[in-house]
DNA sequence: GAGTGGTCTAGACCACGCT
DNA sequence: GCGTGGTCTAGACCACTCA
């Protein structure tokens, strides 16, 4: 007898053992309003209701909740109730989400595909050495895949390592996969945190793939990533056409 | 006797029952971290040990920590600790307060001012009236204000509001309050919930108060409110000179 | 007044990292 | 093994909204 043994059975799946309760149920509630189960605009069942029938207590459903409506899937109102946000259609991203550019593409109602546009070695520039705590000059490894939604290229993402953590020969790498599997599978680092700046900026050369007309503006994110130590271990400079894929998302106020 | 009785004492402040006990704690944290009383990149006390500090149970301690880890302010790392961002001095916003243009302007290590440039009455476009669930040609507030940052011009904030909502003389409206207090108090309306888009732009007449040069290139937010009934209740149009104003701010992966 | 979400407690056990 | 944060329970009371 394993240890998955079911607790609820529900529709479409069934809540086990495997997985923490919280964020299967997380799954069921996201599906339901997706699928509009729980219409926009509707009222959902209350968190006693949810708890019952789930058969787990109202703090897991409480966390399941509060972290749909940091999405902005859903709204809260004390006194009322929960309501499925009416506005989701206009939502493409969240604020935990922002640099799941797949994710972000195929949300805008295209089709994803990427396109690893060169793997090479690079000299550290001064900023760059700085940034990343190394010696200028020193060796890092250059990473530019470009973004495509429905064909049309929209999101250019370049990304600077240091050689020094590579662990397996340049040629293995896929570059299809994100920056935080790539760090993970070729330089057995795991990302603890990352710092995200957000500026716009003017098409240049390395961008012209992205824009169709000269001067076009980009948005920018400049990111960089750190170790649980706290150590710098890459660099992330990513450009989004803006006419095509523009981050929108919800805000609520406590 | 008064209902507010002291819970715990404390270097800086009182515990009492008059706010919530966890905002209290937030509160105290947060300072002791902005003090250094708890240094950057040094590990904090446990969640037990601050829980019988405060004398309030592990949950509510819970509760408060997430937060700050939301915020970026610290770092959790399971069977190790919670350990303050040693990277707190490059971040200026977090993910909820994006919009807090006085904050933004204040964490970057400027002094914020804050001058009305426009209230006065416009016609609805048709794209503001679609946006707006009103009638092209109805009459909007429109609210055009600087924010400075050192006298130097960094964010310029254009709101829309529909006119049918205002409920004081025009004159009355204090120009220098946030959205949220000028919805509130003027038109009596309450800000639900915001939906953010993010995008770049060029500087043109209506923003040449910002931009130094020509063909600038700006960040755009641009911003909807809407009220618990998911009614349109303004259009916020923001550009910020990101040269002197980028926001950076910390994300992490559960 | 009835029902909703918001706050809080005092436990329990698990998963993980360190040493 | 021990201490950390992560998950979860079964209660309680409060604040708010709506009929």
């Amino acid at each position: 007898m394993s240890d998955d043994y079911p607790l609820v059975k529900n529709k479409f799946m069934v809540i086990s053992r495997s997985k923490p309760i919280s964020e299967q149920v997380n799954i069921i509630l996201r599906d339901r309003i997706c699928d509009a189960d729980y219409a926009p605009g509707e009222r959902m069942p209350s968190e006693s209701a949810l708890s019952v029938e789930f058969g787990v207590s109202r703090a897991t459903i409480r966390t399941v909740l509060a972290k749909l409506a940091v999405e902005g899937l859903i709204l809260r109102k004390q006194g009322n109730g929960t309501f499925v946000n009416e506005r989701i259609e206009e939502i493409n991203t969240h604020l935990g989400g922002l640099w799941e550019f797949a994710q972000l593409i195929e949300r805008s109602g295209f089709e994803v595909s990427i396109e690893p546009r060169a793997i090479e070695i690079v000299s550290a520039t001064k900023e760059e050495a700085r940034v990343l705590a190394i010696n200028q000059g020193d060796e890092l490894l250059f990473l530019k895949r470009l973004f495509f939604a429905d064909e049309q290229p929209v999101i250019l993402a370049k990304n600077l390592i240091p050689i020094s953590f590579l662990e397996v020969p340049m040629k293995m790498i896929d570059g299809s996969l994100r920056i935080r599997e790539i760090m993970k599978r070729y330089f057995d680092q795991k990302i603890s945190f990352v710092t995200v700046g957000i500026s716009s900026a003017i098409a240049e050369n390395s961008t012209k793939k992205l824009a169709v007309e000269k001067n076009a503006h980009l948005l920018n994110l400049s990111m960089r990533f750190y170790s649980e130590k706290n150590e710098p271990l890459a660099i992330g400079d990513n450009y989004l056409n803006d006419k095509l894929i523009m981050p929108r998302f919800v805000q609520t106020w406590h």
